[in-house]
DNA sequence: TGCTGTCTTAGAGTTAGTCCAAATTCCATC
DNA sequence: GATGGAATTTGGACTAACTCTAAGACAGCA
């Protein structure tokens, strides 16, 4: 059975053609892709593929726990199939971004944040890559 | 001289009355509004304020150092005149944002990020404001 | 093969935000 | 105090991201 359907099956959540051919993209990308970028990439394998069912996959994979949905960037949310702790950068000329490991950061509480049931700590850095490459 | 017509004028911006009426608002809130929540404040002292004046002011309030605008909560963004490095507390449930003081958290870089020009870093923490009273 | 519920789809609707071109207001100079 | 060019405001058109709807296609089982 294709790697992709049995992670549906072992969600919960039949494997229609149209989820898997998502889904194959979706849960395997290190691009953080908006809802449309993942519409265009996949309709180029799979160009009948409606906008409507990109959404709504998109959404139940969320609510499923497969991907995470991420407020990140202006007017659009974006997507990321790794649901471990990590953090991200994003290049503010290109718009890209890019996991930093978790360990590369240490965020401690110095003091306490009376009231507050905190869920969930996201740190996001910005900047830009600079021009320098990285191997000399 | 009335204070809001002293900052716009300190930071070149002509304090016609709709930005004035727009400043003595967003200029000193604690509520991180979005801009439409800006609007409909300002609109009660000054009904004839038209939407597109919110937006241009609260675009130019922005590019004059004034203001930040922050991505946090999906969908739009929100305003915030503190300019000092400070975190955020989003409740999950009412979407009010808080003001984390600068000093209740240490981020600390472990490792590098080669080849990444850091301009800013952001700390979101979610969550929910716990049913027990902060004083007991 | 037919029945029933699930899934997909096109397109309409909604919301946040920008753009536009006309009308108003501002203000420096006379 | 008039005047003319520049800055500002305005309503409404437009766009982009996303949701909703209702009809049709499809899947799994009898
Ligand atoms: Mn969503
Ligand atoms: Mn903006
Ligand atoms: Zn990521
Ligand atoms: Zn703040």
């Amino acid at each position: 059975m294709e790697r992709v359907t049995k992670l549906l099956r072992e969600h919960h959540i039949q494997p229609s053609a149209q989820r898997v051919a998502v889904g194959g993209y979706v849960l395997f990308t290190e691009e953080h892709p908006s809802a449309e970028q993942v519409w265009e990439r996949v309709k180029e394998n799979f160009p009948w593929l409606s906008r409507a069912t990109v959404y709504n996959t998109l959404n139940l994979f969320v609510k499923k726990g497969l991907i995470r949905e991420l407020i990140i960037t202006e007017g659009k949310s974006v997507f990321d199939p790794r649901l471990d702790p990590h953090h991200h950068f994003v290049d503010e000329e290109s718009g890209d971004i890019l996991d930093i490991p978790f360990d590369t950061l240490e965020v401690r509480r110095l003091k306490d944040l009376p009231g507050l049931d905190i869920h969930e700590t996201q740190v996001i850095i910005r900047g830009r890559r600079s021009a320098a490459p990285a191997g000399v």
